[in-house]
DNA sequence: GCATTTATTGTCATTTGTGACAGTTTAAAT
DNA sequence: ATTTAAACTGTCACAAATGACAATAAATGC
């Protein structure tokens, strides 16, 4: 009875419309108003379904975080496995370039959002753990997918590389502001493949 | 006559402060009241001397462009050249990766800042030109050197690499709210190693 | 001491961001 | 039609950020 709630899809609306800000305007530039704005609701109504800005940012990196990893762990299974390999044309770390370089895969918001959000997990020391365990984890995770493709490489030196493949793949869409990013695509893909060739010479 | 003018020194340390509360709270966090606070003046002293708001930003990025501009040609011009090539025990490459990796000469903020810049030119087209400008250079200024040391490479790799040295020293840095940048300094480092490698190996 | 110039302090008005809430409208169930 | 629960609208109060300016204090040349 009653009229039906809108709250979960006005939710979904706010939050995304908050995530669209945060890539445009950084976390403190996406006041209520532009966030209202943008979701095309009123403050108030933002204020209603959402709460309080504290939640609504509490919020947001939940979910930011949660589809990362949704993501990402997805693409992690789908990655060919020591049983499969022989049905499979590509190998994980052309696989890995794919997913990390193609611009079909690529989300310019995305990432400025994650810089938006280890940036203020300077000030906030909550966000910054659940960021530093989002950072290591993803590193960690491209160094295993790393050591499946080259066991006999030494932890130190893909631990390097992994570092260096996250550098290209964040660097390429931080230079999203500055509409450089489609210039430097083939470029960062190309020195993330230097990467990977270096770990087969010894 | 008349009381002597302290403005040059204010202003310095207005945008010293300004540069600090940047790289702590981003452009649009350092309100003018955190300025005065940083700088140790009041409020209305920084407005007397630097202007409003928007002259402040304008005087920052040139600073800081400025300012930058100066101490890379310094190190430009402190690498060796092919005349005094032989009195030199380190390669221009060797130099290079010191000065973009060793924590010696890193300055915390200055990535942070400069990130900032970035951010906000997706929003200021005059700002976005010059930070195209200034990126375009940096890696311009890399190919150049790092032609110099591998003659032979074409050039779509020099770009490459020089892309990776600059996306690994700026993600380095860029990680240092989640103060994980000592953590990685060293596997940032081996990785441009690994890059600069990939020149010599055909 | 006096005039002059600038630093320095303090205050007020305006705008913007935020929180709270009263009142109205709408869509369902009975 | 009535009831009910929720969506929606509008508005007020408060705080923060900014801009403008008046008034005072300090340092210099004469």
């Amino acid at each position: 009875m009653g009229r039906p709630s809108k709250k979960e899809e006005r939710i979904e609306e706010i939050l995304n419309a908050f995530y669209r800000c945060v890539a445009r305007y950084g976390i403190d530039g996406s006041t209520l108003e532009r966030i209202a704005d943008e979701s095309g609701l009123k403050r108030s109504l933002v204020r209603h379904f959402a709460g309080n800005r504290e939640e609504l940012e509490s919020m947001l990196v939940d979910r930011v975080l949660e589809q990362s990893q949704q993501q990402w762990s997805g693409f992690i299974e789908s990655l060919p496995t020591k049983e499969s390999k022989e049905n499979c044309k590509k190998s994980c770390t052309e696989l890995l370039l794919e997913g990390l370089f193609s611009d079909q895969y690529s989300d310019g918001e995305y990432i400025l959002v994650i810089e938006s959000l280890i940036f203020s997990a300077g000030r906030d020391a909550a966000l910054r753990q659940r960021m530093q365990a989002w950072m290591q984890g993803f590193t960690d995770d491209i160094t295993f997918i790393l050591q499946g493709q080259f066991p006999k490489a030494d932890n130190a030196r893909l631990e390097a590389v992994s570092f260096g493949l996250i550098s290209l793949y964040f660097n390429l869409d931080s230079l999203a502001p500055l509409g450089m990013n489609q210039q430097y695509r083939q470029p960062a893909r190309s020195a993330a493949e230097y990467l990977l060739n270096s770990l087969s010479t010894d």
